[in-house]
DNA sequence: TTAACATATGAGCCATTGTTCATATGTATT
DNA sequence: AATACATATGAACAATGGCTCATATGTTAA
């Protein structure tokens, strides 16, 4: 929709200056889309749950199912989620897949987060 | 439910001790829940460049909506969001509301997120 | 008070998403 | 090959969420 063209007036009018350097300034919508698309994915308590679960160690799928209480499918399509965001990665060991972190940014981006709700 | 006690077998028996510390570190499920909230609420592109923009400085209302070409109904609906969620202020002048960021944490949480999507 | 402007809010619609259920794939053992 | 175990996946359903539209609230000026 084009409706933001509804307001030069008084307002916008003297804030012209602040409203272009910010635009200028602004990243590319393409990185910001890719940015708000992670925070989704850390926007599941199921998927921080998973994530500060493998914070401690790697853990195969029906583990994490197990400390969560949860179904082993459930965790499956999150495990899934997290892995097409490269958040995780995973070895096989006979029939078992164990996952484990494969992000070093995760771990300053949680504490933050922890920190912000804590307060 | 309860399926997660479909597989105490071959493989959780081996890994009961990682399943049993997991459990025991893992934050409480409040906390989580919260962390899950507060991304969820990053977890939005509109947001994202609400946030970003205001990096650069405090703006009105109606001039976020010029930057981000959305409707002022669009912009005001997720600035309560995000006014829910503490992570704006906003000071009256006149007839004019100026949103301004009221949370530290932001700022590297959201570094880490960009370093996340650049690789 | 009336009019104009800036912002906030409620209802409704459409799209997205997390879980369940059933089933498929992959691996090891007999 | 057949069975059992571990994981992955597709379909369907219910719930959530962002935007639009209409309207309400708040502020200033005439």
């Amino acid at each position: 929709m084009e409706n933001n063209l509804h307001n030069h007036d008084a307002c916008c009018e003297a804030h012209t200056k602040v409203v272009e350097e910010v635009s200028k300034k602004l990243p590319d919508d393409e990185i910001l889309y890719d940015v708000a698309e992670l925070f989704k994915v850390f926007g599941d308590s199921t998927r921080v749950r998973i994530i500060c679960a493998l914070f401690e160690d790697e853990m195969c799928v029906c583990g994490i199912a197990e400390v969560l209480g949860m179904t082993q499918s459930a965790i499956s399509h999150q495990l899934r989620v997290l892995k097409q965001a490269r958040l995780v990665k995973y070895r096989r060991e006979g029939k078992t897949v164990f996952y484990s972190l494969a992000d070093t940014h995760i771990k300053t981006i949680f504490n933050q987060a922890f920190e912000h709700v804590m307060e």
